[in-house]
DNA sequence: ACTGAGCGC
């Protein structure tokens, strides 16, 4: 099997450099500053998959007890995550703003493999907020994508509960710096029912694909949304929005057992 | 780049 290098080291020293600066600018607005070893990230080339040793107590050694007063989520969800990026990746990097609590990277239970996403928590929703704007978009250590970030939609152990249908647009002509977070609020602050919005990237270098969909809770909502937010600027270029097409059948079960969920992709590929 | 697959055992 040949294996890709998808990127060289002799590049890295600039990447290192920009996201010092991320981490400078950070560091500016956080008030609580704690010692951190320097311990480099291990770069992916040459990175072979394999499954990670079986589930030991994962210490967090940057770690610090959550405030319990603080109210509100306290944890965020990363995405795009490669299979080299375990928990020590993600403490390395928000373990620095001293106000990091914990991570967890959501495994395949059969492979151990990553599922390519996890969950951050830190002391407070002040803390995770921060986060969410200072590193959303800007580059991870060691890659050449950007962070994906957003709210957890709940705390850690808490159940995911049914909240309702989902109303969903298309969002089109998005500029490639549109991070999910950035569309969601272009709508949150207009409509209260948004739950949430997804830019499609490209999985393998993490560049947007120039569109995206909103999720609102009401329907009327998302009716008016489709022709007062059409033409509106986010960051710097108008959307274009239209119907979702359906992400999901309104019947239940649409598969077989052994049928691939991608079945579909043979017939487009005859004709 | 114009219709995704992303919420924790």
């Amino acid at each position: 099997m040949m294996q890709q290098q998808p990127s060289q080291p002799s590049d890295q020293t600039s990447h290192y450099q920009q996201q010092h600066q991320q981490w400078m600018a950070y560091q500016q607005q956080s008030s609580q500053q704690q010692q951190q070893p320097q311990t480099p990230v291990p770069p992916p080339a040459g990175w072979t998959p394999q499954p990670v040793p079986p589930p030991t107590q994962q210490t967090q050694p940057y770690g610090v007890a959550p405030d319990a007063s603080s109210d509100g989520i306290r944890s965020l969800w990363i995405g795009d995550l490669q299979p080299w990026m375990g928990e020590s990746y993600i403490a390395r990097i928000f373990g620095r703003t001293g106000e990091f609590v914990s991570a967890k990277v959501i495994r395949n239970k059969q492979t151990n493999f990553s599922e390519g996403y996890g969950f951050i928590e830190f002391v407070s929703h002040a803390a995770a907020e921060r986060v969410l704007q200072t590193f959303n978009g800007t580059q991870m250590p060691s890659t050449e994508q950007n962070f994906r970030l957003n709210w957890a939609t709940y705390g850690a152990g808490e159940r995911r509960r049914d909240d309702g249908p989902d109303f969903t647009i298309f969002v089109g002509g998005l500029a490639a710096d549109v991070t999910d977070y950035m569309l969601q609020e272009t709508f949150r602050a207009v409509y209260s029912s948004v739950k949430g919005a997804k830019v499609v990237t490209d999985r393998t270098t993490g560049r947007s694909k120039g569109y995206g969909f909103v999720r609102f809770g009401n329907e009327s909502e998302q009716l008016r949304s489709m022709t007062e937010m059409n033409g509106v600027l986010c960051s710097t270029r108008r959307m274009r929005i239209g119907p979702a097409a359906t992400k999901k059948p309104a019947t239940g079960q649409q598969y077989q057992k052994g049928m691939p969920p991608n079945f579909s992709i043979f017939e487009k590929t005859i004709s």
